[in-house]
DNA sequence: ATATCCACCTGGCGGC
DNA sequence: TGCCGCCAGGTGGATA
C-alpha cells in the first residue's frame, strides 16, 4: 500500500466530499477484511461526518459516538463515486452519503481493515505507534535513541512503527539513499548528525511524494481515480540492477527482513 | 524487551 | 495454454 503518502493523499482527497455530510449507510459486500469488520460499523445510520483525520497509516473517520478506522493495507483504495455506480470485484465496503455520492473501498488483497474506535477510547491498533513524521515530535534526538537500543539494520529499525509511522518499504529504500547510508548498518553505529539527516530526508520525502499524489504501482488511485506520480520519482525502489542516478554505479537488491532492499554501494555507506 | 518467521489474500510474471 | 513458484505499498502475532 498504501504508505503514509498515499493515505494523506486520500485523506485530502475524501475529506472535502464528507465532512459535513450525513453518511446514510454502510454497505459491505465482504466482511471479511483483515479482520471482521464490527457491528458498530456495520449498523450506522443516518449519522453526520464531522470530520475526517490521519494517524500513522489510518484513516479516521469521525462520528459523534466514536471513529471508524480505515486501513488500506497492500492493495487497499478508495473513491468517489456516483452512488449508482454498480460495485465491482473486490469493492467491499461503501459509505453511503446523502447526496447521491458514496465512498468506496477497494482491497484486492483484502489486509486492509475497516476497525470502530468508541468515543473516549484509544483502539490497540493506535495504542502502541510512534511520533509522526511529519510532525516536530520526529526528532533526530528521538530517533538516535531508538537505533542506540538496536543492533539490528538501520532499515527495519526506520520501518518500526514503534519508532516512526507511516514509513514503509518504498520510502526506506528511498530516504535511505537520500541520506547515504547503507540499509545493512547497524542502528546503533549511526551518530547523531546521520540521524538529523535521515530525519531531514524522510520529512522531504514523505511531504513531496503527497504533493505527486502518492505512488501508484499497481492498486493504489487518488480519490479521483488517477494514479499517483511519484513513482517517476523513485530513485533506487524497483531500480535494482539498474545504474545509479547519482554516479552510474550498479544499484545492488538484497532482502532485509524479507522485503526487498535496494541500494547504491558507492553512495551509501 | 528484541529478533525472526509466518500468516492473511489475490493476481501478475517468468520459466518450463 | 497451463501449471508452479515467486513476488508485491503492511503488520499483528507466535515463537525462542
Amino acid at each position: 500500500m498504501p504508505e503514509l503518502p498515499e493515505v494523506e493523499v486520500s485523506r485530502l482527497g475524501i475529506s472535502p466530499h464528507l465532512q459535513g455530510r450525513v453518511l446514510k449507510q454502510v454497505l459491505v459486500r465482504q466482511r471479511q477484511l483483515r479482520w471482521l469488520v464490527p457491528d458498530e460499523v456495520v449498523a450506522l445510520q443516518n449519522e453526520p461526518i464531522l470530520g475526517v483525520s490521519r494517524r500513522a497509516k489510518y484513516l479516521l473517520m469521525h462520528l459523534k459516538q466514536g471513529d471508524i478506522l480505515i486501513h488500506l493495507g497492500m492493495s487497499g483504495n478508495l473513491k468517489m463515486l456516483p452512488s449508482a455506480t454498480p460495485p465491482g470485484k473486490h469493492d467491499h465496503v461503501d459509505w453511503v452519503l446523502d447526496n447521491q455520492t458514496l465512498l468506496r473501498l477497494n482491497d484486492t488483497r483484502r489486509f486492509g481493515a475497516v476497525l470502530w474506535q468508541a468515543k473516549g477510547e484509544l483502539h490497540p491498533m493506535l495504542s502502541a505507534l510512534g511520533p509522526e513524521p511529519l510532525t516536530d515530535a520526529f526528532t533526530a534526538e528521538h530517533l538516535h535513541l531508538c537505533c542506540l537500543k538496536r543492533g539490528s539494520a538501520i532499515k527495519l529499525v526506520l520501518m518500526d512503527n514503534h519508532v516512526v509511522v507511516g514509513v514503509g518499504n518504498i520510502y526506506a529504500n528511498e530516504a535511505l539513499f537520500k541520506a547515504g547510508i547503507l540499509p545493512t548498518r547497524s542502528a546503533n553505529s549511526l551518530t547523531l548528525a546521520e540521524c538529523a539527516v535521515l530525519t531531514e530526508v524522510v520529512k522531504q520525502t514523505l511531504q513531496f511524494a503527497i504533493t505527486q499524489g502518492g505512488t501508484t504501482l499497481k492498486d493504489f488511485s487518488q480519490v479521483d481515480g488517477k494514479p499517483g506520480y511519484f513513482k517517476q520519482e523513485l530513485l533506487v525502489y524497483g531500480r535494482g540492477g539498474e545504474e545509479c542516478l547519482r554516479c552510474d554505479t550498479e544499484l545492488r537488491e538484497i532482502r532485509l527482513g524479507q522485503r526487498s532492499t535496494v541500494y547504491c554501494p558507492d553512495c551509501q555507506r
